[in-house]
RNA sequence: UCCCUAGUAGCUCAGUUGGUUAGAGCGGCGGACUGUUAAUCCGUAGGUCGUAGGUUCAAGUCCUACCUGGGGAGCCA
């Protein structure tokens, strides 16, 4: 017999069929008669009530389901007669595929805090929460994937070890097989990587987007789907030093076409997600609202599914760098002193600012363009004023800068006056600039922050609830 | 990296101005129960109070250092 998923055994399963379905226990309830069993097998948030008669089976065998124990049962599909499912399955036979011995099992029937769980991350998996994290995690990547593909756009791999470290992106971890007590060592004394295995000095990748722009200006569309690794002390709910992140690049863009683009491609996932994701978007709503119950109306945040419905109906809105710096400045907080850093044009926004324009000024996620040059990468492009740049950041309320892009230099004139401005090797990236030698175009770009956008889609407030294994400062158990 | 905060039973936490033998709920185990919904009821076991020093007649409680977690900031996606 053919084993069926609960999910579709939920949806349209037939009473008085025999089924046979695997499976791990929830719980299990039971009196003197009848035990009944939440079976789940990770296909759906839903567990599957089965019901076995305790005259039919060993006291071994039910004694020895406990919560994570795995079985196998086969019975018949019947309407329940208690309330809370419309159907349950009265077990003819039980198999016990794996013990879980109830004492050492780390997963009760009740409440675990999340600090706990990612204690045990091996085993979060096994709880409605990190289940329903994980199908949406599953579902947004598959999301990406479709929106490029119907699009037109290229699924481009960038390497993962990179010998450029002119990325600007922030420290990155080294890649090397030489001996880390004796290296050898050159005239000089530092370390010799010529003698390294590529034979100069490799890092993991911060971003694909250079290689990104290769492809592009020639495949038109590209985009990347792959780890990115940053080696920065960060310790926040935001960061990770190994995250995943979404790297469109377009030829032919200008940066209209690329904020077009990013509210596109971002509403396009909220749509699918509330599509396709009902059920393990409600109970992560449920749960946002349970965790909060005990704060302050003001400090709540809205409701899940309604957050991402008015995200997917209403335009971001769209103001320039100067422009947020004029509302800044004839703010409220900024009247009263109430931010702790200073707000004048040139320097970067700190995320007390973004926050104040994205959830109390404007209550809707803003892209902001137009940066001063100072404060960008050297590859952004120029302003005709001179003081600027093509950046743009997407700013989401909670989760702050979601997208950061811009428009790419594609004159090699001005884009290596600039790098040696900035003080950037060009030598080494002979290769990048050769795109601006040869039939330059007109391009853009952006990097979407996937743990980022699945904690905006999930209410999850830490970024190492949404991944699997995370990568952090002292972590890296698992 | 900086600031704040926490670490007591398997989990979540209480533990008074330092004072005798360290507490609860949940979970586990044993039993009861006519179909339960994180079932319920009765009983029971379970602790090097994060680690190392120090102050004191006396430290879970006070002090110092370190470790780990959490929140915030910076850096950024």
């Amino acid at each position: 017999m053919e084993r069926q998923k609960i999910k579709n055994i939920l949806l349209n399963g037939e009473t008085s069929k025999q089924v046979l379905v695997k499976g791990w226990v929830r719980t299990k309830r039971g009196s003197k008669n009848v035990n009944f069993i939440a079976l789940n097998d990770g296909s759906t948030i839903h567990n599957l009530q089965i019901v076995a008669d305790v005259n039919n089976f060993d006291d071994e065998i039910l004694r020895e389901i406990n919560t994570g124990a795995s079985l196998s049962v086969m019975g018949k599909l019947e309407e329940s007669t208690g309330s809370g499912q419309k159907v349950e399955l009265i077990a003819e036979t039980i198999e016990l595929l794996g013990k879980a011995d109830p004492e050492k099992f780390p997963i009760q029937p009740k409440k675990h805090s999340l600090e706990f769980l990612r204690e045990n991350a091996h085993l979060r998996f096994r709880t409605n929460t990190f289940g329903a994290v994980f199908r949406v995690r599953h579902a947004m990547a598959f999301a990406i994937h479709k929106y490029f593909n119907e699009k037109g756009f290229y699924y481009l791999h960038t390497p993962i070890v990179t010998a450029s470290d002119a990325e600007g992106a922030g420290q990155m971890f080294r890649v090397s097989t030489l001996d880390a007590k004796n290296p050898p060592l050159t005239d000089k004394g530092s370390v010799d990587y010529s003698q390294d295995f590529f034979g100069r000095p490799t890092n993991l990748t911060v971003s694909g987007q250079l290689e990104g722009e290769l492809g592009a200006t020639a495949l038109g569309e590209i985009y990347t789907f792959g780890p990115t690794f940053r080696a920065e002390n960060s310790n926040t709910t935001r960061h990770l030093a190994e995250f995943w992140m979404i790297e469109p690049e377009m030829a032919f863009y200008d940066l209209k076409d690329n904020m077009d683009l990013a509210e596109e491609f971002l509403k396009s996932l909220i749509k699918y997600a509330l599509e396709n994701c009902m059920d393990d978007l409600q109970f992560l709503g449920n749960r946002l609202k349970e965790e909060e119950k005990n704060k302050p109306q003001e400090q709540r945040s809205m409701d899940l599914i309604e957050k991402l419905e008015f995200v997917l109906n209403n335009d971001f809105v769209r103001i320039t760098y100067t422009e947020a710096i004029e509302i800044l400045k004839n703010s409220k907080p900024y009247k009263k002193k109430k931010f702790q850093f200073p707000v004048d044009w040139g320097v970067d926004l700190q995320s007390e600012h973004e926050r104040y324009l994205v959830e109390k000024h404007f209550k809707c996620p803003v892209i902001l363009t137009d940066y001063p040059k100072e404060i960008k990468a050297f590859y952004m492009k120029q302003n005709a004023d001179g003081k600027t740049v093509g950046a743009m950041d997407v700013l989401f309320p909670q989760i702050g800068e979601i997208i950061g892009g811009s428009q790419r230099e594609e004159s090699l004139e001005k884009l290596e006056k600039r790098m040696k401005e900035m003080n950037i090797p060009a030598e080494e990236m002979w290769w990048y600039l050769d795109i601006r030698r040869f039939g330059s175009v007109i391009h853009s770009g952006f990097g979407l922050g996937f743990e980022r956008f699945i904690q905006f889609v999930t209410g999850m407030g830490n970024i190492r609830d949404v991944i699997a294994f995370p990568r952090t400062p002292k972590n890296a158990e698992f």
